[in-house]
DNA sequence: CTGTATCCGTGTTGATACTG
DNA sequence: CAGTATCAACACGGATACAG
């Protein structure tokens, strides 16, 4: 009779016991999943089957437990939508917002992988946040524009100025550009070096508008060369 | 008998199936302790022994298996020393190395939490990397100086100049101010408001040198404000 | 002394089925 | 649609025994 139930009420969760900011941050968001649902939360709300649909593999019950800790933490925050959606929401905290940066370092990182695998899927959300993450401000240079995005049944706009990209979600109407397809498909235009008559001839993706701006959006994104094996 | 063999064979590992470089990133460093493990890297070789000593918590059969997992990733590479000491020590790639603004996204983004608890241990890289982290260069101005640190057995100089500071493990002699306590004591002082000679005359840090400078280094890392509840 | 392999109790994860 | 229940597989952490 050793044991002792006041571990079980101390302690419900596994944490790293280190001062360190880092280790804190995994204590976290550390566990599977967490930093994965908290990106798809990056550009607004989302619903339960939302966020299940647009995380491949996740499984509900998994998703729940990691609601809730993020909630627990302080990083999300569930909400009722007004009266005729009646629909429970999902949404990132100011602070919980503030976490950007660790995907961006992580995405960074692992764009030099020797094992990055593109042609997996690749959820909308993702797709837009490599564009904030991936822009090279010299290349945008003093450009000025709005590239509209149709992704599947949502739609985006992209306004590029000063170097920098803000990405809103709202109809295309208006933008400079508009670009319909599948985020993998966009995907292969910007990161892997497929042209984009050739994409729109296989049907993969659409362009209206401004096609000089479309052919120069789709080079603002440079790829890092990769790691290659230590010597 | 719906049973497959094949999945065992194929995928000996849990992977998000997700083209997103941040899911590629948790692929590869995103089991328990495997980016603690990279961050007591970060300064230089370990052996398998003191990676043990600083992190406290790990298993003798966990780190085992991280440090191959990182092995066969290519973030970390095992290397026999020269044979006076013929002991292995375990080595960031410059790809691995590569990683340390993945903590230091996670560092800052964690400072601003309510729950960090400044008390638990330290480790010294943990401090060490957390200067690299948190020095804020327009505090720093144009300060050129030499900051040696004693932390326990390992000593330290840190270079500030330009706004910008530089971590080496080396001798202390020869800096323009040497502090020496555990890494608890000088984040006390750093991040803790503690004063200088409060520490000192409780004999938690010894300060040899330039106390002026020693003064000012100790306010060159300001901490965030933490975020609230939401509201 | 330094690391590795194995056993085991426990907690976490993930797939399916099911309920409000 | 939004979760909960159940259960099997796996990962973690501790102890211990083993190999260079």
């Amino acid at each position: 009779m050793k044991s002792e139930k006041i571990t079980k009420i101390q302690k419900p969760r596994r944490r790293y016991e280190d001062a360190c900011g880092a280790a804190h941050a995994l204590d976290l968001v550390g566990e599977r999943w967490a930093l994965l649902v908290m990106r798809e939360l990056m550009l607004g709300p989302k619903r339960f089957s939302d966020l299940r649909a647009s995380l491949p593999g996740i499984s509900a019950n998994v998703l729940t437990q990691r609601l809730a800790g993020l909630e627990a933490a302080g990083v999300v925050v569930r909400r009722r939508l007004a009266p005729p959606a009646a629909s429970r929401v999902y949404e990132l905290t100011a602070w919980g917002a503030e976490a950007e940066p660790i995907l961006q370092a992580l995405g960074r990182w692992a764009a030099r992988s020797p094992a990055h695998d593109p042609t997996l899927p690749l959820s909308n959300v993702s797709l837009l946040l490599s564009l904030r993450t991936m822009l090279d401000p010299h290349l945008a240079g003093a450009m000025d524009a709005r590239i509209g995005l149709r992704l599947g049944e949502e739609s985006y706009v992209a306004h590029l100025a000063g170097g920098r990209i803000e990405i809103a979600a709202g109809p295309v109407e208006g933008a400079d550009l508009a670009l319909a397809g599948t985020a993998a498909a966009i995907a292969a235009a910007i990161y892997g070096g497929q042209a984009l008559d050739v994409l729109e001839a296989a049907g993969a993706l659409t362009i209206e508008g401004d096609r000089a701006l479309a052919a120069r959006f789709v080079t603002l994104f440079p790829l890092p060369p990769k790691a290659d094996a230590p010597a």
